[in-house]
Order: structure tokens, then C-alpha cells, then sequence
DNA sequence: TTAACTCGTACTATATCAGTACGAGTTTAC
DNA sequence: GTAAACTCGTACTGATATAGTACGAGTTAA
């Protein structure tokens, strides 16, 4: 089954979370409570997603997370990027990977990334703030 | 990453190399020893594909598989529905599977059906004709 | 100085993926 | 009629990825 994974969703869960207070410093722990989440895969999640930028973190008493732009700013590929490491649909798309060894005379090579392209086009239009909207 | 899976990637190569002769039956062993492949591997996403009505196979001496219908009529989402099962972005987007206990009060819920839809969308748009015609 | 936070790495259990093993059944050619 | 060239189907295995847990260090406010 072609998914996000569960952290992806997570991440999506705390932007949009965050979205909703955008000025405060949310507690992770409190949102983890409140979930019923589990708070310390909460937080490798979170700090994946201020390490991209997308939240800043406070750290000490009365910290937590906050969004370090406006929600509309923030794509579901950016998420996606920051916690999967991105989208690659053939393993012959990802920069870092080795390469397929198929590559040569490969009858699909010239076709993916133009599907590559079209998926992430979609990722990079929705953003947390139509996440939100659809409320 | 996000990722189709081998298989799916396997199943669109016999897919796109069925394409290339479609009134013959061709087989497996010999693409999979042209490309080097494991062929039971292949022989597995082949059944699949059979099983879904993508291809149809001939047993016997010059058997093999051949398209059941133009490759402009087989889309990615065909294929990765017939190896993968589907597209689910988030759990609670499968039909199959128990919902999310979160289900209650999530702020994605509303929203992810309609990135779901457009992934949806790209991926019944494209066919296996248009990864050929790329080339 | 302690309580409420985040940071960072290392570990573990489980599920999925990728592939192999093995044998049965079907059709064509000789 | 039998051997060769195919597909069919399930069960198993090893590797990798996912979904966490464990543990402790560092930071800030009251
Ligand atoms: S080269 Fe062909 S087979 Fe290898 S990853 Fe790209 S598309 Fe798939
Ligand atoms: S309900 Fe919310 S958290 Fe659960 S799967 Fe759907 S989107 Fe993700």
C-alpha cells in the first residue's frame, strides 16, 4: 500500500496542531498527553521538523514548539522531505541512492520523472494551512 | 523516501515491455534473463498483474504474457493497485485496515481526502503508454 | 534548585520488502 | 508419449524499514 509513514502523519499532526496557536510555544508532552501519543516518538518526529526549519523550538520551562512561518507556507512536500527524506518513486529518482543497474535501456527511465514531478507538484500546492481549511 | 515498491517498479518494466509487442506472447524467463532479474521474483508480480486483469498469460511451450487491453487503458494506479493493493496516504484512508484512534477530533482528517484524490488522480493519469511515449 | 521543557543517540521489536525454494500443472514440438 | 518450455501457487528466508522505547544531558523560568 502506497503511504505516508506514521511519523509523516504525526508531522502533520503537529503542524497543524501548531497552526492553530500560531504565536505560543505549544508543549510537545501536552500534546502528546492529550493524543494519547507517544510522547518521545513525538519529539524525534518534532525535532526533525524544526532541524528542516519548519518549527522553532524553545527550549525550558514554558517552551515547546511553535511554527516558524505562516501554515500556508508549510507543503505537505516539505513535510514529507524533512521526515521521509523526500520523494523518489523510482529508486533511479533519489539523488543519493546508488543508481539501478537497469538503468541502461530502461523503458520506463525517460517516463518517471515526469510522474515524479506531477506527485510533488500536489505535495508542494497542499499545504498545512488547506489541511486547516478543510476543517 | 517515498517510494513505489520494487515490485511495482518490476511490474511496470513487464508492463512497458509487454507494450512493446502487444500481439505476442512473451516470456518471463527470457526478459527476466535479458535484464537480469530473479525470475521468480518477476513471475510473482506477473501473476499479480494476471490476477488483476492487466495481462493475460498462455501456459505451455510459447506461452507468456501479452497485454489484456492498450497500454493508453493501464494506468499507474491500475498497477499499483494490483501490486501494492492501493494508495492509502493516511491510515484512516484505507478501506481495509481499523481506523485511526484518532480518528475523533483530528485535524487532518478533513483535509487528507483531498490530497489523497489528487495523488489519486496523477497516478490514474498517467499509463503505461505515456512512460513508453516518454522515451 | 527544581520543575518543565527540548535535544540526541542507541537500542529493540515488529512489519514489510525482496527474493528463494519447491513442486504442480499446461501446452507445443518432436 | 515424452521432453522442453512455459505459467501457477504457496511457503519459506534474509534484509531492511518502521514504530517505537530507554536513557540521560542540556536549557530556561519560577
Ligand atoms: S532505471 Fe528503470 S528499473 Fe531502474 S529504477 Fe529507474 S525505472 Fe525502475
Ligand atoms: S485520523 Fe488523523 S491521525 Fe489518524 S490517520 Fe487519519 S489523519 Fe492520520
Amino acid at each position: 500500500m502506497l503511504s505516508l509513514s506514521k511519523k509523516t502523519d504525526y508531522a502533520l499532526l503537529v503542524l497543524t496542531t501548531l497552526a492553530q496557536k500560531p504565536k505560543d510555544y505549544v508543549s510537545l508532552r501536552e500534546l502528546a498527553i492529550k493524543k494519547n501519543l507517544p510522547y518521545r516518538f513525538l519529539a524525534q518526529v518534532a525535532r526533525a521538523l524544526v532541524h528542516d526549519g519548519l518549527i522553532i523550538s524553545r527550549e525550558g520551562s514554558g517552551g515547546g514548539y511553535r511554527l516558524n512561518r505562516p501554515a500556508r507556507k508549510i507543503s505537505v512536500s516539505d513535510v514529507v522531505t524533512a521526515i521521509e527524506g523526500g520523494v523518489a518513486l523510482a529508486s533511479c529518482l533519489s539523488h543519493s541512492e546508488t543508481e539501478c543497474a537497469l538503468a541502461v535501456n530502461c523503458p520506463l527511465k525517460k517516463g518517471m520523472p515526469s510522474i515524479q514531478r506531477m506527485v510533488l507538484k500536489t505535495l508542494t500546492k497542499k499545504t498545512v494551512a488547506d489541511l486547516l481549511a478543510a476543517k
